[in-house]
DNA sequence: CCATTAAATGACCGAAGGGTCAGTTATGGA
DNA sequence: TCCATAACTGACCCTTCGGTCATTTAATGG
């Protein structure tokens, strides 16, 4: 038996990075009560001890895991859409076209649930992932719909109310998939181009039609 | 100390209603997991012991308390709802400020987060809660949009995509209540208000303004 | 009024799991 | 090459909590 190969290796710099992808997946597997520390640290290749190293307890490591996914690009995609020449009529449906792609992948739905299924027990993780994230896309849109407003575009309204409008159906839609699973879910590209059409034309058939 | 009160009473027919509106009220706050078997007894004035006379486990007792709110009067609405020979353009804007003023008082939504927190370690739980409660409300919207349409009412589309379009802000309006609070969160019956103007209207200015 | 029953209790058990620590071993520098 | 360091481990501790059981006591009815 040559045992040559050392039973383990110190590799100070990339430990914490591969815990928290390991604490991520577990946590958003099985929320936080539920997930045990030692397979976490087995997911990691650690051993349980060794995330007392580089995180002072389960909460600790929970807080910092959930930090991990914040807003990766989001502010760049508004710069791109407040850049934007289109009319809002073009602009809008692309938004819930991309927002459905976004959710379809179910990445972050996982992690929009675990972060509603915590919010009682961890205020400032709900207080973080909502000025991060959900006050970001809400602010976009928002300001889309303002701009459209101003142009002339959009009736008149509550602005952030709008955004709910659209952004609503999508949001209720990817939590069906993360809660209730495939059997009855909506297709959300579906859904998207749909709720665009419904959002721009009105349920209503009017007199004039488009 | 004239002790003439007795340290308990027996009282087998009230109990498990107390029992579980403890239960309903401790999972609503804590979750599932952080729960405590001793409180839930503590609040329903018994010993934790006395739960075990009711109920087999932590687990079924929780189902049953579950099952509890599970659509009261769902199907009277429903009935109601498909009797009225009011047209699509009244019933919708109805419908939703129905929602939002159940919604508002905050304890169905309390309840809906701990099924969305709980669905992964209780998969049929969040099944109960979807078919008894989730597809009785689509149901009916569905029904309604479709009967619309043969009215030729409402435009064609996929009517349970409808049926999103038209619950969906307001179920996103409710758990943003539920999750982050009061601050920021919208006012759900201005937000019922003019999403069914929108839906009914549209988003886009038409030349032919109404 | 007492005997019987079963509702209810308090003290206990055992498993699970978060957290700790003395000791082991990889590694970088002298 | 070897020593000092600190990354890492395995075994352990201890609290919490779901679940059980022998015992107590409120009620029932003969």
């Amino acid at each position: 038996m040559a045992d040559d190969a050392p039973r383990w290796r110190r590799r100070k710099t990339d430990r914490p990075g591969e815990i928290l992808d390991a604490a991520l997946s577990v946590f958003a597997e099985k929320g936080y009560a539920a997930a045990k520390l030692t397979e976490i640290a087995h997911r990691a290749g650690v051993s349980k001890a060794a995330l007392y190293l580089y995180f002072e307890t389960k909460e600790d490591l929970f807080r910092a895991a959930a930090r991990t996914l914040v807003a990766p690009n989001l502010t760049e995609m508004a710069g791109a859409l407040e850049a934007s020449e289109a009319p809002f009529a073009d602009l809008a449906p692309a938004l819930l076209a991309g927002a459905a792609a976004v959710l379809a992948d179910g990445r972050t739905v996982t992690i929009a649930r675990m972060v509603i299924a915590e919010s009682r027990n961890f205020p400032d993780l709900a207080r973080i992932w909502r000025e991060d994230v959900v006050e970001q896309v809400l602010a976009i849109v928002t300001r889309l719909v303002v701009r459209a407003q101003d142009a002339g575009e959009v009736r008149a309204g509550d602005p952030r109310l709008y955004a709910f409008s659209l952004m609503g159906p999508l949001v209720m839609g990817g939590l069906f998939h993360a809660v209730f699973g495939e059997e009855g879910a909506p297709d959300l590209e579906a859904l998207a181009a749909q709720h665009a059409r419904t959002a721009m034309n009105g349920l209503l058939i009017t007199p004039q039609e488009s």
